[in-house]
DNA sequence: TTCTATACATAACC
DNA sequence: GGTTATGTATAGAA
């Protein structure tokens, strides 16, 4: 019986991983560290999930401390933010309104950007191999093919101003019916884990809203599209 | 020396689990059993990091197959559809297709948020009792007048996918426009779109855009705000 | 689904 | 950010 370690000798150098309670983490220190680290893993699993799969998926983070991290697959080419190209008034202003204590005020200023996460790049350069593989958007019908690439701007926009309209128009109406077919059943029960639901089911085109406040930092995302990559971004601080 | 499994018969009853090469899995079936179990393991380390550290998350992940799955974190008790209760203006401001960045600082919620999500649930689980799953785009020449009021519920959804294709391509093609005469005809919102922000930095207060397609479906989501407690959601296929 | 044997993630320490 | 021991996730099979 040989032991890798000497008989009386075999004090582990650590206490490898240990279970931990399920429950929040006292110590803002530890907090942090396995915050970082967990993030990490999350986004990890999500890459691998996306490359192992194909699945498109969309993850925004916000941090006990402000910071707000995001994962997506594939990239979106159409990357949008408003706050950043020019309002950070809104974010400040936000923020005001987050009573927060503790580790709040971490969370400054509400802009600069700053560098990428890193991981991105290492995930992306695993992803790229596979990339090859999906293309744009199958335009479905041609309805609405040609009249884009014949327009303006001024045109685009009035267009998209009657986009707006119709799709108003269609979520009212789907709206309706509803109403009218509602079947009772109640819809966001069950309890897939933490008490929340199980099959809350969201459907293709369905649209979500929510108001992001990280502990300190309220946000707000629109997590939409998808197309092609991975990528991983992170706020600044 | 007792050993659970005879001397010459110990024969592992599993291969337990192996290493897989980080790829795409060829067969369309182990494919969607990973995408179930690991789909399932993202969330519930969502679900940990959320109540290990305080952070929020929102997770959605469009299935190779096309189905939408998210998770939340606070579940939202404001979660808010500007779209669907008749906000088209902060609703387009938001989702980036607003005509200025002006109204855009107001972007928290003008309008307090109501019972949107039980609502937005109720859509979906109609979808699901129905389950006849989507059409193509019904649409056809008066695609601006009135097609909304001879579609069901299905069809409605589907036409919101196209219209949020429409609205991308509409977007997209101004940005072009944009780049070629970046003039000061401000459009909506700069070249976020693309050009800008190349580093893909989600700052606190930050708006990102998406096109999300399932497998084969066109998808728009908005996943914007946290508030309490844990929810996994899932869509209908 | 459920069951194992393993691969992998990560808590506690550096 | 790196190391190690251990907790967990999960590939493969039923």
């Amino acid at each position: 019986m040989v032991m890798s370690n000497g008989a009386g000798n075999n004090k582990k150098r650590t206490k490898g991983q240990q279970k931990i309670e399920k429950k929040k983490i006292e110590d803002p220190n530890s907090r942090q560290v396995t915050f970082s680290k967990r993030r990490t893993g999350l986004f990890k699993k999500a890459a691998e999930i996306c490359v192992l799969t194909g699945a498109q998926i969309a993850i925004v983070v916000s941090s006990p401390g402000g910071r707000v991290y995001a994962f997506r697959h594939p990239k979106t080419d159409v990357l949008i933010d408003r706050y950043l190209n020019n309002d950070n008034k809104v974010a400040t202003a936000i923020s005001n309104t987050e009573p927060e204590t503790e580790t709040t005020k971490n969370n400054q200023p509400p802009l600069p950007i700053n560098e990428f996460n890193q991981h991105y790049v290492e995930l992306s350069r695993a992803v790229e191999a596979e990339k090859k593989r999906r293309e744009t958007i199958p335009a479905s019908s041609g309805w609405y093919d040609e009249p884009v690439n014949g327009m303006n701007v001024e045109e685009l926009q009035a267009y998209l101003c009657s986009l707006g309209e119709l799709k108003n128009r269609v979520l009212t109406r789907a709206d309706e019916l509803m109403m009218i077919n509602k079947s009772g059943a109640f819809f966001n029960s069950n309890t897939y884990e933490m008490g929340l639901n199980k099959n809350n089911i969201i459907p293709p085109a369905s649209i979500s809203t929510n108001t992001a406040i990280s502990g300190s930092i309220p946000c707000r995302f629109l997590v939409l599209p998808f197309s092609d990559d991975l990528e991983f971004c992170r706020s600044s601080s």
